[in-house]
DNA sequence: CAAGTTACCTGACGGC
DNA sequence: TGCCGTCAGGTAACTT
């Protein structure tokens, strides 16, 4: 599911519900995710304390306890965190479960496991940033993330401009869904080489992937298969999709028909008009 | 060392 | 109806 509007959907969603809550009681389906859920150092430093916000880095939400401690959810690609009465039924796949001093739960359910939970003791945001996100590249909002950073990184790279775009120790938080989209926006092929991007194609492609990102928060997200915000609503930007899931069907602009082809392994959607190399 | 491949896991869907 | 192969929003550990 989730990419980094997604993630900051639910991390706005929960916050209400999180922020200033106390947890009473943490629960866990015993079942390992795409690492092992360190349970017994989570209860023993969570339980009882206090939540002071929830923030985000890359696609990853940070749970920030009173005494520092920060509680790291990833949603891998099946993960949903939402809130919930203590007597609504149990899911399939919830995996944690945590009751607030306000009466409600957050509940953590990921079908496919590919999620992960992490807890880092004592943690400031630059102790983090040095470690746990240290391989993590800038946020894609950032002053840091420019076009002359990114045709920087790029230097000589022989890889498509697609998956470079996709890789998350260059930029943070652009997945499959937001890449094909954004490439299209720009009308950049996504085979095209990172490394024959000029300063002026950049800025024009980090322009195209702030507004898309952006634009898809405010549709709360999309949602393909699975999608809930922390509320349980499904996202509705997935009605402005231009190409991704799109094959063979015209393009908005030219009425081309739109290509599927995987690159880097991944379905990727383009109009082959009006995306150049 | 950059770049390509595989593994992690469940479920939905299409073809036969 | 059901069996089988393929594919899915992510990431990191592999191999080449």
């Amino acid at each position: 599911m989730p990419e980094l509007p997604e993630v900051e959907v639910t991390r706005r969603g929960l916050t209400p519900f999180i922020q200033q809550k106390r947890i009473t009681q943490i629960r866990y389906s015993g079942k390992k995710l795409r690492t092992a859920v360190p349970f017994g150092m989570i209860v023993q430093r969570l339980q009882g304390k206090k939540i002071l916000k929830v923030e985000r880095r890359a696609k990853y939400l940070l749970f920030i306890s009173e005494t520092g401690d920060t509680l790291i959810i990833h949603l891998g690609m099946t993960g949903k965190l939402g809130i919930f009465e203590p007597s609504a039924p149990l899911a399939v796949h919830d995996h944690l479960i945590f009751s607030l001093d306000s009466g409600m739960q957050m509940r953590f359910n990921d079908t496919r496991r590919f999620g992960s939970v992490t807890l880092l003791t004592n943690q400031q945001s630059q102790v983090m940033e040095e470690t746990f996100f240290r391989t993590t590249g800038p946020e894609p909002f950032s002053p840091e993330c420019s076009p002359e950073y990114l045709k920087k990184r790029a230097g000589k790279t022989s890889q498509a401009i697609k998956i470079f775009i996709m890789n998350s120790s260059i930029v943070a938080g652009v997945g499959n869904i937001y890449a094909n989209e954004s490439l299209y926006a720009a009308g950049i092929h996504p085979a095209a080489k990172a490394s024959g991007l000029g300063l002026k194609r950049w800025q024009n492609l980090l322009t195209n992937i702030r507004e898309i990102l952006l634009w898809a928060i405010d549709c709360g997200g999309s949602t393909i298969s699975d999608f809930l915000n922390a509320s349980g609503q499904q996202g509705y930007f997935q009605a402005n999709f231009k190409v991704y899931g799109r094959e063979n069907q015209p393009c908005p602009a030219c009425m081309e028909l739109i290509k599927k082809e995987t690159i880097g392994g991944r379905a990727s959607y383009f109009c082959p008009s009006c995306q150049k190399r």
